[in-house]
DNA sequence: CATGAATGAGACTTCATTCAT
DNA sequence: CATGAATGAAGTCTCATTCAT
């Protein structure tokens, strides 16, 4: 007797985050290239050939986690606002922000490894990361103006180029003091 | 008729700088891991076996790229100062460093490849990296403090991450506008 | 409630007959090695596992298929006969022949991948193909001598050659002119 | 010191000599989706690497036996004329014809394979197959027309078909008597 | 110093077959 | 009878490294 549909479906779900989990895992601790399709396997405990019935490719797997992944980190952003932020939404905001930080650590280094590479992971990928958190910018954007900034625009790169560094620090050295610095930016953007 | 010493010596030195040269091109373009010693040989113009006359291997020849690399810039860093930096020789700095990020495009990205990935690369080249840089700091640390920021190492932590945001920002899109943005970043540390 | 036993066996015939078509069209047209048991499960509209229910192998399944089709064939052809052709039935012979070309083209294709490849396909299920044609061969032959050919063994073999170069010609170029040559071939045969 | 240039080639004409035989004969005794590079290389007493420093694929590898083998074959076929062909240089033609046929069996194996499965292998790897071989059509026809027969295109075809299942017969089995068939051919066509 | 042919381990991927349901 | 998730052996191809010349 067959499994019905929905045994079916919970399988493939529980399948699929096994295999993302340890793909994430994988990728963001050896990087992409040197992370090996074996690697992966052995960590979410199944078979290579498994794999390769859920994923097409390598490089499914990695735009899967990519896009997914921006996807969440958004997603959850716009729960909170209407597309102004007052003063404590963009404490909150901030707030957030960092905790997905944390959470998301090795996400995180997927995403700068995938970034600074642009020759080797398709423009395509790129753009379509850009199209899910572009949405964000124009909100900052307007948070910023809001706060009186006399030039959003630049304070906004500021703030982006600032933000990166503050992860990418964090990603390379676990004892970055996070926090100070989280309490330092909403000292300075709050007021 | 042999060749002698100097003339031997003369050739090593242009074929180290050629494969030097010729690596760090495609070593970020292509990453480290998806470029190969074939692309590196043929880009320097060389038989891959000279190449390996040089270097011992392909990881010797990152660690080589990447140090050396390193050491240049601080090198150049140092030639400004004995210790202590006015706030005109701030300024010289910042051009300074903004200039390099240009003409060392391909060096950051390979750089912050590195860096992001530690369980790949050596933690004695992190070590490393971090011994050559290091100088710099409390140079930077000494000038916060005599400008009279209240938190002079918070506040280097915060230059530094904006200086590495703007990088890698600059690095992932080629239109970045880093002028104005120097500008600005002049316009609050100068004052 | 439960299936009759003429039920069950109603479903067996029908499911044969599905796989069994689905195959020597996927077969046929992907060649036996590049196609896969997935394809022709999609083909015949079931899931792989029922097909190993039927069929316990790749191979028996081509081997299944390549000997029925021969079989079917050439139990159409003894319909006609009772061991001795004349001129009027060697003519009915050969419309039928040629109408069978263009109705199991993929069979022939099939056929001819196998017999060009007598290492990798059983030498046991070359020779089964052979016992099953084999008495056509006798009845042919006795047609040769009855019209007078003095060699009739050999003409066999040559009408033999023909024949399998006009179906190989039919089947690596859609556009032969298979009636027109089958106009001659009654011509030549029949007088 | 390195090898000279000469040196160099001459390594590599061999290899590819040896790559290329083996390949042959192991593609037309297993089938080229049969056959792996392994064999081939262990054929050719190589390792599997060195088989892609010569030939990017195995795709490649095939279409270079097949149509350097054709025009190996139609190369020493226009040797012997210009143009017209008397009864006498027909009479060379078959003999040679058939020549070719025992000293290249495993080329016709190979080759009909590629012919009988158009959805497999190139539509262009086909296309040039016929531009090779497509000159000596009309020198047939030339032929046939000189010697009176009444439609010279349909009898081509014929011919053409003979020929084929005259090799199809004799690779499929190798006590095919091919000097009797040979001689009834020239029987016919030269008279 | 210099070349590039040669090796072989290991990467990605495919697929016949099995089996729990 | 029927499904499709799961396995793992095997195939194609890549590439760092070695070495004869």
């Amino acid at each position: 007797m067959p499994r019905t549909k929905q045994q079916v479906e919970a399988i493939r779900q529980q399948r699929v985050m096994q295999i993302l989990d340890a793909a994430l895992d994988v990728f963001a601790h050896k990087g992409f290239h040197s992370a090996t399709i074996t690697d992966v396997a052995k960590k979410a405990g199944i078979a290579k050939g498994l794999l390769y019935h859920y994923f097409g490719s390598k490089d499914e797997l990695l735009y899967h986690i990519v896009l997914t992944g921006m996807n969440n980190l958004v997603e959850k952003f716009d729960e909170n606002h209407d597309g102004v932020l007052t003063g404590a939404e963009m404490e909150l905001f901030i707030n957030d922000m960092f905790k997905k930080i944390v959470d998301n650590r090795n996400y995180w280094k997927l995403y700068f490894s995938v970034m600074l590479q642009p020759d080797v992971f398709s423009k395509e990928l790129m753009q379509k990361l850009k199209d899910i958190y572009e949405p964000m910018v124009s909100v900052l954007i307007q948070y910023l103006k809001s706060k009186g900034y006399p030039n959003p625009e630049m304070e906004y790169l500021i703030l982006h180029a600032l933000s990166d560094g503050i992860v990418i620090n964090y990603i390379a050295d676990e004892n970055f003091p996070l926090d100070a610095v989280k309490d330092e930016i909403i000292h300075r953007y709050i007021k």
